[in-house]
DNA sequence: GTTCCGCATGAATCGATAG
DNA sequence: ACTATCGATTCATGCGGAA
């Protein structure tokens, strides 16, 4: 079966309706959070966040396969010494659109920003809201067993040669990859808890999205060739990880550097070419690609 | 100087109104949690719950000193496939009586409940939110500090001299150009994500709240000789730990079995007998005790 | 070849200073 | 007053060059 990645410029509210209806098993995605990466993205003000965000749910809604999942991940940020409430507020605003607010997993981020206040620690976790359609969906929980006791930890660190794996056994949650390895060893089922470093690698891009994130929910809810959709791609973390896991993916950029950026980095198997529907809002980048 | 621990046994929402106002530095509970059947103890129905909490936290508002804390642990409930709002809607009800919502801890349960669920995994965390008065209050970091992380292990004990006095000058952060800054640092703040065990052998109630949590709270949020108070005590957990850590204490619960039970705990040191303030409420049990 | 060590880099937050 | 920008603070991690 061929595998297919389309890649769209421009903003998800728009792209998205070239998305058909109950298409996507999975969306998996990371949306600029209020205030932040203003450098990047136009930063969305913590005002307006919400009603900013809902037509992208909606619209993520109508795509969505019945069974399928909508992981959200963010984090509301600190104003005044107080914590935000747009997030609460999203939840509450997504559910009267019909969203089920299934589950909220916490990723606790071993590797957090730094820093000292007299008020307050570190901020070392971020939300992933879980969404669905309806009480029924695919879950594989087979798929993202972990390895029990504390053997997992040694052999992990054998591992670190063939693939780019860290030690995440040590905080319980267990998390890494390679389950090949673990075959005829303990395993149990993790918990809503996933502890993870973010990537702080120095090479080209950061992603703050770690790869083990968006692997671990597109192996708990989606199997091969079903179809996985990132709205806000960024740098593609998302992407790659399901096209190496062979699923179909979408991505959706807005800032033509991160879109042309993916871009070239599917370019060597890239032949089929998709023409834009929106014709006059057409720029000097290629506006979307279908790779096969 | 003279501790005291006092308490009541009744409806908080009632005895409450025996405390003065501006008096606690620390109030840590956790509240019976909403649940369907009305019958359990303290049972609340989720529909019920926010106005049924909402007149306990006004009064909490009013005793809580300017410079004190708030931490309410509290979880919401999964019902019909979808994790319940009201946790949410107490937060936003709570901000409107005057409540800063300050932060919110995660309680990782590093034992959580075992089991096997087709749609979720097992629920391993909770929240502490943390509520105050005002934008300024006491918060003793240095009294948590933990063991630094074990990267530094290794990479700390093989300093040369000459490594220690590099410059850090350049720009930025300054950090980790000079790591001798950290010869000696044998702890560091923690963050807001909090690692402990459930107890899972008491001897009589499954006090689900371990001891470590209403320790590190007393810890962080107040000094010897500051009051603590429990408006939910159920078996004294956070009334024995205040004790302990030489902090007046105020426990209040609404069932005889439980107010017996500490009551009798401290009984061997007890001396001072309250008269009861309401007394048509009177029952055959003792309403309240001072104990110093 | 291993192990060790220097270094850059974070979805941060507060308070002071500047326009 | 009210907003925008800036410096100071802090610590875990992976990479790459050195021992």
């Amino acid at each position: 079966m061929e595998l297919k990645t389309d890649l769209y410029l421009g903003d998800c509210r728009i792209e998205l309706k070239r998305i058909p209806d109950n298409s996507v098993d999975l969306i998996v995605t990371s949306p600029p959070y209020a205030d932040q990466r203003k450098s990047t993205y136009g930063g969305v003000s913590v005002k307006e966040y919400v009603g900013w965000f809902l037509p992208v749910s909606k619209e993520l809604l109508r795509v969505l396969k019945p069974t399928g999942t909508f992981i959200l991940n963010i984090k509301e940020k600190v104003i005044e010494g107080e914590r935000s409430t747009y997030v609460m507020e999203l939840i509450l605003e997504m559910r009267k659109q019909g969203w089920l607010w299934t589950e909220e997993f916490i990723w606790h981020k071993k590797n957090c920003f730094p820093g000292k206040w007299s008020n307050r620690f570190r901020d070392a976790w971020e939300r992933l809201l879980q969404f669905n359609k309806d009480k029924k969906f695919n879950m594989y929980q087979d798929a993202v067993k972990v390895p029990i006791g504390d053997w997992a930890k040694d052999r992990l660190k054998n591992l670190s040669e063939t693939d780019k794996i860290r030690d995440n056994a040590k905080n319980g949650s267990g998390f890494g990859k390679n389950v090949s390895n673990w075959l005829g060893k303990a395993t149990v089922y993790p918990t809503n808890v996933i502890h993870l470093a973010t990537e702080c690698n120095n090479k080209n891009h950061s992603a703050a999205f770690p790869r083990e994130l968006p692997e671990w929910f597109i192996r708990l809810f989606t199997q091969e060739n079903d179809t996985v959709l990132d709205p806000f791609m960024g740098s593609g973390t998302t992407i790659e990880v399901a096209k190496r896991m062979k699923r179909n993916s979408i991505g959706i950029e807005i800032l033509p550097e991160y879109y042309d950026e993916v871009r070239r980095q599917f370019a060597p198997i890239e032949y089929y070419l998709m023409e834009p529907a929106i014709e006059y809002e057409t720029t000097e980048y290629q506006r979307s690609y279908a790779i096969r």
